[in-house]
DNA sequence: CCGATTTGGATGCAAACGCATTCATACTAT
DNA sequence: ATAGTATGAATGCGTTTGCATCCAAATCGG
């Protein structure tokens, strides 16, 4: 193979430690603040976003990308902890509906609050709006191309 | 605080995906050709650009950004598998230097290998020449940006 | 010099994760 | 109907991680 472009494999180990830098401190600061790391974040959003009737635990697998064991046990967890509740799925009798609790909503938003302030701190001050923009733009389309890929097998 | 810019915060999100999406495959190519995680390429490449005496376990540290006990067992597992040797530290005789053997090289080299190709079929291809840059340029100034945070506390 | 503190590194333990397996239900074809 | 397969979800187990602690050597203060 072709000797990539300096440039660009610069890119992705510079994404990296970007990446690291910005996640480790959300983590650190839902952490300090007594909450469920981000993954009970993007669960709740999916949840929420999903409305009545919730999602099956497969849905949200595929949602948030993890494997399954994962979810299972990530939901449990949010069962005990009162944010989520399992009702009874008429369609199939294997899985359940997980939908959100009034708890559940009120940790979501905490959690979002501590996320949006760990970003306006660890990440916004760190890029100029066009710089911003740019970025956003560029990763969007890397993401289109990337499902793109995904789907013609 | 002031809700920060929704193209800024779409961006974060973004970039988590890019990373997981990328990394992800780096993972499991390295996996499959039977070789050990990513992390292993960074402190091999640590250890080789030290030279010869090597580095000290919280040299590695330092440079990796991981924390000390996974530092420890990340060298007792390079050391057991044959990629890096201690050796005695004469100026301080609670530490050892941790050098690159040739097994250790030939290692880096085929995880370098495997990495290689995992960008170029995961990550470049997504992205134009020009994208490529600008994501390079942006990233590196972020990185600089967040230095200086940190330099002064 | 000598006690107190700091720093480099390892280790014990509990929680988290990955993988394979298992169980139950749903689908499919004959 | 029924055998065979595929899918949703949970669980057991070995490995890895994170945190606190611990030990030893170095540094600092008198």
């Amino acid at each position: 193979m072709a000797e990539p472009g300096k440039k660009a494999l610069r890119g992705w180990r510079r994404l990296e430690r970007v990446h690291a830098f910005v996640a480790d401190r959300i983590e650190s600061e839902l952490k300090s603040a007594g909450l469920p790391p981000l993954v009970w974040l993007r669960a709740l959003e999916e949840l929420e976003h999903a409305g009545e009737d919730g999602l099956r635990p497969f849905e949200l697998q595929r949602a948030l990308d993890l494997e399954q064991p994962a979810v299972s046990r990530l939901l449990e967890k949010m069962a005990a902890a009162g944010a989520v509740a399992r009702t009874d799925c008429a369609e199939d009798r294997r899985g359940w509906n997980m939908t959100l609790t009034a708890s559940g909503r009120e940790i979501r938003d905490r959690m979002a609050s501590i996320h949006a302030a760990a970003l306006s701190a660890h990440y916004l001050p760190h890029l100029s709006d066009k710089q911003a923009r740019a970025l956003d733009e560029i990763l969007g389309e890397f993401l289109d191309s990337a499902r793109a890929a995904k789907g013609d097998h």
